[in-house]
DNA sequence: GAAGTTTTTAGACTATATCTAATCTGAGAT
DNA sequence: ATCTCAGATTAGATATAGTCTAAAAACTTC
């Protein structure tokens, strides 16, 4: 996604697209890699124009709201964050902690009748075990 | 679950039945309510004996670490935890917040080679809308 | 360019979790 | 029964994550 398609995006979902706004969402583009709140942070602020960290959190919650960005849930202690893409599973490894992506495929929905009144909206497929390194790290070790 | 039960869970899994551990997986057991740290930790301390705020937390993590207790994945703040029984999955409410179980199906693990060298050791499936009450309240509303 | 709105900012504040070092407890050894 | 000592608990300090405030800056509209 180039700069133009990332101020579309911003300016369609009613976002001034500001210096560091645009610089959140340029990252989370160019890394797709679950990347906490803190690490968004220091991300932008190594470039032009800084960013405060109240700026930052208020951005990170402003495209959540906008649909332009989602909050990975995953145990632990800060939240991640992901430009929404193409939807994809998680893999979250138990050793060193790193969230992966997984290529989509469908996921069966409850039974009828055991969602009695709730509403659907999405699911989440999270799968939990070693990643290749740590796997592979396991296994020689 | 019973007192005698427990007693034999943790001691099962070479952790001393303390009064202070028990009654975090006493609770654990009789409220199946995805409850934080802070909930656990007043609960416990409603009855006696009391315990501390850091041993709250050292036996959710010794209780985990032994398989007892999971750690449940979602969004926000504080971490939430389950006496681990029946395997089932979660819904969560957009509106309110509240985690919910849903009756345990097969999930489709992914198509081979997909996963590489991975080792999936679990897979959790959740699902996110708006639960019975919040449905119900929107639709009146 | 004045007025009004949104955004940014530093730093205070709140919430959540972990660490530290002293003390206590209890199961096995004697 | 008493001793012993690893394991467990404790209060409080510290660390980490996130939110709030009030003032200034940036932008939009007139
Ligand atoms: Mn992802
Ligand atoms: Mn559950
Ligand atoms: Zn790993
Ligand atoms: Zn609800």
């Amino acid at each position: 996604m180039d700069a133009a398609e990332i101020r579309q995006f911003l300016e369609g979902s009613g976002l001034r697209c500001t210096p560091q706004r645009f610089a959140v969402m340029a990252f989370l583009t160019e890394h797709n890699r679950h990347a906490t709140a803190a690490e968004i942070f220091e991300a932008v602020n190594r470039v032009d124009p800084r960013s405060s960290r109240a700026t930052t959190y208020n951005n990170l919650r402003d495209l959540v709201q906008a649909g332009l960005v989602r909050e990975v849930a995953v145990e632990g202690r800060g939240a991640r964050f992901e430009a929404i893409g193409v939807p994809h599973h998680h893999f979250v490894c138990d050793h060193c902690g790193n969230v992966e992506d997984l290529e989509w495929y469908d996921v069966p929905k409850p039974a009828g009748g055991s969602l009695g009144k709730r509403v659907v909206r999405e699911c989440e497929l999270i799968f939990r075990g070693l990643c290749s390194n740590c796997a592979q790290r396991s296994a020689s070790g």
